[in-house]
DNA sequence: CTAAACTTTCAATAATTATTGAAAGTTTGT
DNA sequence: ACAAACTTTCAATAATTATTGAAAGTTTAG
């Protein structure tokens, strides 16, 4: 396989993996090739690689400022913007699980909680929303409880733990 | 907050939560009714509930028993074909994650492992290609043996492993 | 201040994905 | 074997989501 066919590989499998970690697909495939870039690229570079409007680049590129992973560069004695990505993966996946949690996990756990709060009034039904959710819950908690805790730890506290996790 | 409302709530948010665990609308809203529900559900039942075709639910029916999360259940003397789903919120996710992990992710590291693999031609952006996509594919692979590690272990290995990650 | 260079916005449109419902298929009881 | 009871399939349609492109907005150089 030579570079251009596997720099074209790269950008549509990690683009359609967007849902995976909760990104469309020209967001995931723009962070892609920022990703593999040895340079902070311009729009029209963007545009002109992946074969997207303008405004779409527009759109997505401020999406991914939003999620923190993209930043723009100025480049000193040029008008354009240039755009670059956090380059560490563990960098990368720590803002990921951040704003996944923030933005989806929250906002769902204060629900549970919400649902899982309502009077028992004696129904079995009742009885059973309540400790199912109550069970949705805690374990929803546990787990962001944890993802929060690698997310706020120093630079290679991931891969440790992780390693650890699996001895 | 009454049951109804409760219950109603519980449905569309654990719905749109769907991509988060990587399936659609109705699938996760049919599994969410069977969740809470506190004996099997006909299909004319979710049906009614849901306020959805007999064609979508008989799909996403199939779907849900494809993830192994949904079972028929046969009553004696009925006609009628009955479903639960998993109520152990441990099993639950773990069946998620295995299944999203061979469907989804196993795919993809693989093809981070082709794609690190091409041959260096001694260009900095090959380099930068095939030095992006090892560190991608390393944390990949970790995460995924984690999880998959997770999901192998007896009943309460989960809940301890994360409190464990916690402390 | 003005014009050129560039970016953002957003209504229209395209592409994708989910849903319906009726016909075809299957199973069971008699 | 037949018919009733039920489930599945799938082409048509609806709903949702992504993309375009041109007009409006902004910034900078002179």
């Amino acid at each position: 396989m030579e570079y251009q066919e596997a720099k074209e590989k790269f950008i549509s499998t990690w683009g359609s993996l967007g849902s995976l970690w909760g990104i469309n697909k020209a967001m995931a495939q723009i962070q892609s090739l920022l990703f593999i870039s040895t340079k902070p690229l311009s729009m029209e570079e963007i545009m002109e690689e992946l074969k997207i409007s303008r405004g779409n680049t527009s759109m997505n590129l401020r999406q991914l400022m939003d999620w923190g992973i993209v930043t723009k560069e100025l480049i000193p004695g040029k008008r354009k913007e240039f755009f670059t990505t956090e380059k560490d993966v563990q960098e990368l996946a720590r803002h990921i699980a951040k704003e996944r949690s923030r933005r989806e996990i929250k906002p769902v756990i204060k629900i549970l909680k919400d649902v899982s709060s309502i009077k028992d009034d004696g129904t079995a039904k009742t009885k059973e929303l309540i400790k199912q959710t109550k069970a949705l819950h805690d374990l929803a908690e546990t787990a962001d409880t944890m993802m929060n805790r690698i997310v706020s730890q120093d630079q290679n506290w991931l891969t440790k733990s992780l390693l650890k996790f699996i001895k």
